[in-house]
DNA sequence: GAGAGATTTGCATACTTTTACAGAAAATGG
DNA sequence: CCATTTTCTGTAAAAGTATGCAAATCTCTC
């Protein structure tokens, strides 16, 4: 296992030399840095990681936070995240909230203040006050999706406006009769953003004039397809007291309405329409009118905007970065055949 | 940011006491200790990562190589992996492969074996003799999800018996027009097994007297719902020509093939029946006879394989580890009606 | 050709921790 | 009470790299 004490040997320089025309940042004749490479190249001669770092207290390493690793939201983001870090350089460690226990602790007191990261992505994470300034005190920058808690740059979508346009557009189609499926909140680790939609579209019903009726509104504890099944097998099990419409808060759970209509021998959209969130690649699949949130453009701009702060720590930058959805109407919604 | 020497001078100790009182590994009084965790605690002292690197060679940390992390198979196993090595206190860098471009060559030429991790764990990645002799000759343990070549430890399910198993359930039931969807190698990266299942799935039905024909093995992109309902559109659009019976190299496929049947107007099973392979919560969840591999258990053996070989790496172990698979019949197949 | 500036190299130090070694203090045995 | 062992602590030497500083060489310019 070659050291720079071996390339500078046996190029004849010395290992400042080396370890310049590595680096590739400062004077170096043009004939001594080939050679320095080729020798280098030679002996697979590799710069150390730790005794870097130890010097530059740079990592060249950024922690990736999460609640979950095997739901389609965050290894979607995950893999959008990486994509821009690794175009930069940076490695990725993965902290994954859900491998449980005390490890949360360890990770905001142990893992990301002390030299392992040169930085911190927090993906829908619960974070404290003190979590937070346990990672601005030793200066790590930090940026967060989702949350909104002070001294965190945060980009978010708004799901006050999601929820708004997901039960406007059912209300525009003169339908009266809506539920909704949202995600009860079971987990400290996760930033849910599910009350601000449930709270969002009972407002637009209120707006519209209709009082929401607390049974049409169905918490499940996952973003699943059965979950969806199971909850509108439910809504729409007495047709005498069915919604005409279903806001689900994601795609999985619209797809599980629609084949839990299916079943029950209603058409989509005549019998009833339904308006799921995320665009989800199933959401094409079966058509579902859904309010596009493009994950990946998330995971991008989370992504780069770190490498920004990274490159100029200094800049001043907007707390908070609201990202833009959109409405995708497809044949999953229809006007109200009342 | 308190290092080691405030600690010491605050505690009124050597640093070398501080080290051995927070390690907890050799012989200090135990008033000494207690004062100086308390200094350390309250000064909030946390030891550098790459200082211990350095002088230890140890960094606890543990690079996990995939082809792809938004896909169910991996970040199903990731999750699995991750939650293994953070209970033994280790962190986890992630090699995403499909992040792009020459980043492959330089995992396995820079980050991987130099300092940055103690050892690698590869899921389902194609590797060459030189990445593999790369890692074993600076001595980084490896253990192989998938895959056979020499030098790794390698833990696979057998994929000619899976694609027997299914084709011959098949068989049992009485069906002998029997189609199969597989995946078509598209990347470098990724160790596929489907050429494996498809291999099997030919030689079972020869087995039976039973001639394959070409235009029923259909080669998709990808692991999608999708796929599987344009290529089982695709295969049951002549009634006159058609299987009745379809062999479906993963679960998400199955769903498709599923979905298509049923749009065609087909029962399942009475008109087709189903085959697939994971036991993907969809399976259970659309009643599909699978092939259980249970990704999960693969995930802990893994990483549990890992941590023993860093307990003792002298041991001797197996180059190759089985894992098992089972049928689980569900109500996607029948008897075939002829 | 001399001085100024630009380029090129080496020396030596710093980064932070663990641990071998040695020495001191305490405990144990006879 | 001395010898031996065990427990406790400090000193100092690594680990492998980057970089400030100074010195040396080279290139211009007048």
């Amino acid at each position: 296992m070659a050291g720079i004490i071996d390339v500078a040997r046996e190029a004849g320089v010395s290992t400042a030399t080396v370890s310049r025309a590595l680096s590739g940042k400062d004077y170096v004749s043009i004939e001594t840095k080939e050679r320095v490479q080729e020798v280098a190249q030679r002996l697979g001669y590799v710069p150390s990681a730790s005794a870097y770092t130890l010097v530059t207290g740079r990592t060249r390493n950024i922690g990736v936070v999460v609640p979950y690793v095997d739901r389609w939201f965050f290894s979607t983001i995950l893999e959008a995240i990486d994509r821009e870090l690794v175009k930069a350089g940076y490695d990725v460690t993965l902290y994954n909230l859900s491998s449980g226990g005390d490890h949360r602790k360890s990770i905001f007191t142990k893992s990301l203040p002390r030299k392992r990261v040169d930085a911190v992505i927090c993906v829908s994470v619960k974070m404290s006050e003190e979590e937070i300034s346990a990672l601005t005190k030793v200066n790590k920058p930090l940026v967060s999706l989702g949350g909104s808690i002070q001294g965190a740059k945060t980009i978010r979508i708004n799901d006050t406006a999601a929820g708004a346009l997901a039960t406007n557009h059912l209300l525009s189609m003169g339908h009266t009769r809506i539920a909704m499926i949202g995600q009860s909140e079971a987990s400290d680790n996760f930033y849910g953003v599910f009350d601000v939609r449930k709270v969002a579209y009972e407002a637009a019903l209120k707006e519209a004039g209709i009082e929401p009726r607390p049974g049409w509104y169905r918490a499940v504890p996952r973003y699943a397809i059965s979950e969806g099944y199971a909850a509108a097998k439910n809504l729409l099990g007495d047709p005498e007291n069915a919604p005409t419409a279903i806001f689900a808060s994601s795609d999985e759970l619209a797809v599980g309405v629609l084949l839990a209509a299916k079943d029950l021998g209603l058409n989509v959209p005549s019998d009833l329409s339904i308006v799921g969130v995320d665009n989800h690649e199933l959401a094409e699949f079966f058509g579902i009118t859904t309010i596009n949130q493009n994950v990946v453009g998330q995971g991008e701009l989370l992504a780069k905007t770190m490498l920004d702060l990274l490159d100029n720590p200094a800049q001043i930058v907007p707390e908070i970065t609201e990202w833009p959805i959109e409405l995708i109407v497809r044949s999953s919604t229809a006007r109200a055949t009342s």
